[in-house]
DNA sequence: ACGATTTGACCGCC
DNA sequence: GGCGGTCAAATCGT
């Protein structure tokens, strides 16, 4: 706490660094004739994200700048840690695709304390599966599910599959909301100080935990941060953004340890194309209609389909495996077969 | 056989 | 005391 503008500060300074970076890369690709347009376009939307961000930063408290995020709860807030790393919604860029997220800043509550913690919602589709926005890149181990007072879904609690090898303290939560069941809500805790984690590069890039092997984006870290903790938050972003998914930030918290956009690097690979990835875990049909962004909220229908997207998702975020291109599960394959069951529960069984 | 998931019990905080 | 979070034994799946 004393810090606290140093810490502000820092993060200013980290999201003006990935602002750079990404117009760097933007203009490598502006001279790049085979360089997809939407690549372009991604990146000019994380560069203005940036800017947003860090605008927000300066205007602290007045609300946000291009009303992105927004404390949940209506904070004031309180710049105490570290906003997210890149969280921006890299806008509301095409309407389709399959989820949406949304993360959440939550400043307040610092129960754990000293751990970060930020949230986010992911929005299912129900008919297919499961997949996007459960799959962070990360390998999560169940370790509990507990009904939650006045909830109508139970709370599935993840942690780090390296816990105990790597000593990495990282856990999530996956709620389901009641009002939208096609909602989950994602509390991630910790960050992992694994060398990572599910997504797996060759081990020759080790020591990058980003989940970049594929497609869009990869994020590097710095020689001189071999592991850094990899906030969820930007990871997944970074994830998402690659796949294409929309991501919006509603909420997050950190302890504000990371600095990590600073390190990192997006390549954009000139072609992207969506592959092999999505092969594996997200049938590219899925991807394309998995969500639907209007928001369905409140339809009934989705309560039908409520058990299994519950399953899905506990598989996916058990799983949580990284989809693609060869490199891809380090650890085997062992979170890859998800067999799910239904369960009236609604989580899985 | 190994590792992940399930599920009730236990623990700590509000 | 109640509730959220974690532990750990039993169970399941590969």
């Amino acid at each position: 706490m004393a810090n606290m503008g140093d810490w502000e500060q820092k993060n200013l300074v980290e999201e003006l660094t990935l602002g750079m970076e990404l117009a760097k890369q933007l203009q490598i690709h502006l001279n790049v004739s085979s360089s997809p347009r939407e690549t372009r376009e991604m990146l000019l939307q994380g560069i203005l994200t940036s800017y947003e961000k860090a605008l927000s930063m300066l205007n602290l408290g007045g609300g946000s700048v291009a009303g992105e995020l927004h404390p949940v709860g209506g904070i004031p807030i309180r710049n105490s840690e570290s906003p997210p790393s890149l969280s921006g919604s890299p806008r509301s860029e095409d309407s389709d695709r399959d989820t949406r997220e949304q993360r959440h800043i939550d400043y307040g509550s610092s129960s754990r304390k000293s751990m970060p913690r930020w949230t986010k919602k992911v929005r299912v589709n129900p008919g297919m599966g499961l997949e996007g926005p459960l799959d962070d890149g990360f390998s999560w181990r169940k370790y509990g599910q507990k009904a939650i007072l006045g909830a109508k879904y139970p709370r599935g609690y993840y942690r780090c599959t390296h816990r105990n090898v790597q000593g990495c303290l990282a856990t999530k939560q996956v709620q389901r909301s009641d009002e939208d069941p096609t909602i989950f809500e994602i509390t991630y805790r910790g960050r992992h100080t694994c060398t990572q984690a599910s997504n797996s590069l060759p081990p020759s890039q080790l020591g990058s935990e980003n989940q970049g092997p594929t497609t869009n984006i990869t994020i590097e870290p710095q020689q001189n941060q071999p592991r850094q903790e990899n906030n969820p938050h930007t990871q997944e972003l970074l994830l998402n953004f690659r796949r294409g998914l929309k991501v919006i930030t509603e909420e997050l918290d950190s302890g504000g340890q990371q600095s990590f956009p600073a390190d990192h690097t997006f390549q954009f690979p000139s072609t992207s194309t969506v592959e092999p990835e999505n092969s594996s875990l997200f049938a590219p049909s899925m991807v394309e209609n998995n969500f639907i962004q209007h928001s369905f909220a409140g339809n009934k229908n989705f309560q039908s389909s409520e058990p299994e997207l519950t399953d899905i998702i506990s598989v996916a975020a058990s799983t949580t495996k990284s989809p693609t291109v060869g490199l891809d599960f380090p650890y085997g394959n062992v979170d890859m077969d998800p067999s799910f069951t239904f369960d009236s529960s609604g989580f899985l069984s």
